[in-house]
DNA sequence: CGCCGTTCTGGAATCGTTTCCAGCATCACT
DNA sequence: AGTGATGCTGGAAACGATTCCAGAACGGCG
């Protein structure tokens, strides 16, 4: 069943069913329900392959994941997807591990697959420079790294990552915690963790404190390498009130840990969280943490794409916000050992 | 930059170079060196769109997720993508609402994309008959119903839910308890909820006991549901000591209710699981569940659907293992109200 | 009536592959 | 030397859409 076959069904030219299928102009009213009767009658889908072929391009756009078990992922990914289906795009999703090279995956999508679009989520710092020399396809990056912007076709949308993590030592820094560690960023620490270990600096610094290097533990973004972190922190730094983890996966990994050492959440140690997942508010404790906006930030990564696609001006480098959202994962420090 | 080019580079035409990039037989040794230079020079790949006009076939594989925040599907999704991928084949990636009519999707999908093969995860009882009329490509269910399994192309490898679910009642029994809740199983009843459930009668009617409607929540499988579920069934049902939840998101859902509820799990009720995602191994307290090997069944659902592409034989219809994962969440009931 | 502009139409070229098929060597064997 | 089998090769015909372009039909106007 070919277009050809409605063209005959439909008494016209395969040119006319052509235009219909894509807008319908100069077409008359007549001869366009007639077409429509048919594709209708016999339930017809153009081939895709065909049409890209013809058009050098898919209709289709792309949807790249590092990291499959941060849960902020899930909730981006779900409604962006949706999204994107609204406006007439499908969506594919490709998972990528936090090791692999998501930008050579990327180039390689678009050289074989040629999508007319790229959502970036999260992912380290691509050098989108190398490998993306020579392809020109619109880019968005949500949440990730803002290095290699100066690719010409990347939008991005961020969290100042490093105002959110200021913001969130201070509120612990505010209820008196002066032993404070920090979980997460990447092994080996990426963009994105420097910047949140530069706010955690400053505000420590704005104390008269310094961050201590060896109450940091780098680690990736899974429950696991979180559960382990916390450990290693724990056993080397018994004085630690307070846990700032770099994402709520990691913080609930970090709480299991401080469990199993024997250790109240909030009353021993208490945890500060990143990204306000569904999960924060489920887990018990309720998670204290960094909540950020997944509904804003999907729609207007999708919008951003969209307007990209459209060759509507110039890529953009927009933020997006975030608040602190309380939880019961954070105390003041038993007895303040250390009161300034 | 077209295989004509590359045809002309390397001196020869281009159906010799089509034959090199795709497995090189009758192709002598020494052509076939000069073509792969020249493609590897000019850093060519073939057009996939222009490819699988002519075969008519795409050789990506698509993988349909039906409820994004199963935390069972995220683990699978990864594995089984990550699979694909080193067998040569892409997946693609769709997440449907829980609520979508995923047999109409995917049989869109094929039409248009023409995918090898189809994935599918979880999902409610779909028809593929109706759906699927006309459509031949291979299919493997994981996870899901086994409803429609008279579609000639589709393979599945699914849980004994029934059996699995006699053996979580019977646990909880076991331990004394004799007032169990039941949650979940979507909304409205799926089939695979419908099965877990003759799983939980047959279990207390094992024991002389009954399955009393007034203690099952149907309710979709997300964590908001299932906060939802446990304080409706437990504001009507305070006597209950034992509730089993029929995912480990709910069970976590459900832990959050009773703590709102004052109620101390697993002092004061009891919560089982089900799935056994990483989750349920960091929660607080750690679940008791029903663990699904999801290692294995990525890799055995992957195994047949290559199988039926190769269109090595006829589906199969598989069960895949399980156990009773032991963690912290289940314990002997508060007062043995109704002690036998 | 002749001419032009507008609106609609369908044939044919095109996109970049795969694959059929015919053709040319080369070789072994009668 | 003639024959047939075998191994490589390249030209050309698909695949199923889009889109260019030329042409038909029609109406309005001088």
């Amino acid at each position: 069943m070919t277009i050809k076959d409605i063209a005959r069904l439909a008494g016209c030219g395969v040119a006319t069913v052509s235009r219909v299928l894509n807008g319908g102009r100069d077409v008359s009213e007549e001869t366009r329900k007639r077409v429509l009767a048919v594709v209708a009658e016999q339930d017809f889908h153009p081939n895709n392959n065909a049409r890209h072929l013809k058009q050098r391009q898919d209709t289709g756009v792309a949807v790249l994941v590092q990291g499959s078990q941060n849960l902020l992922f899930a909730d981006l990914v779900e409604r962006a997807q949706a999204l994107l289906r609204e406006r007439g795009r499908q969506a594919e999703l490709y998972y990528l591990d936090e090791a692999a090279d998501g930008a050579a995956f990327a180039a390689q999508l678009c050289r074989e697959r040629k999508p007319a679009g790229i959502l970036f989520l999260g992912g380290a710092a691509w050098d989108f420079q190398r490998s993306f020399a020579g392809v020109t396809v619109p880019c968005v990056l949500l949440t990730g790294s803002a290095r290699g912007l100066g690719f010409a076709h990347l939008s991005s949308l961020t969290t100042d990552d490093e105002e959110a993590a200021f913001q969130a030592v201070s509120y612990l820094l505010d209820r008196g915690h002066r032993e404070i560690g920090v979980l997460g960023g990447g092994q080996p620490l990426s963009q994105i963790g420097r910047q949140r270990l530069r706010g955690c600096r400053r505000a420590l610094e704005a104390r008269g404190l310094s961050l201590d290097e060896g109450r940091t533990e780098p680690c990736r973004y899974d429950m696991a390498d979180g559960y382990a972190a916390a450990r290693r922190l724990m056993e080397r730094c018994p004085e630690v009130t307070a846990v700032f983890a770099m994402s709520d996966v990691l913080a609930i990994g970090a709480i299991r840990a401080l469990g199993d050492l024997n250790l109240r959440v909030p009353e021993d140690v208490s945890v500060m969280g990143y990204d306000g997942v569904f999960l924060a508010r489920y887990s018990v404790p309720r998670l204290t943490t960094v909540c950020q906006d997944t509904d804003l930030m999907a729609r207007r990564g999708v919008e951003l794409l969209l307007a990209q696609i459209r060759e509507e001006g110039e890529p953009v480098h927009e933020t997006a916000p975030f608040r602190l959202l309380e939880g019961a994962s954070v105390a003041r420090p038993r007895e303040e050992k250390k009161g300034v």
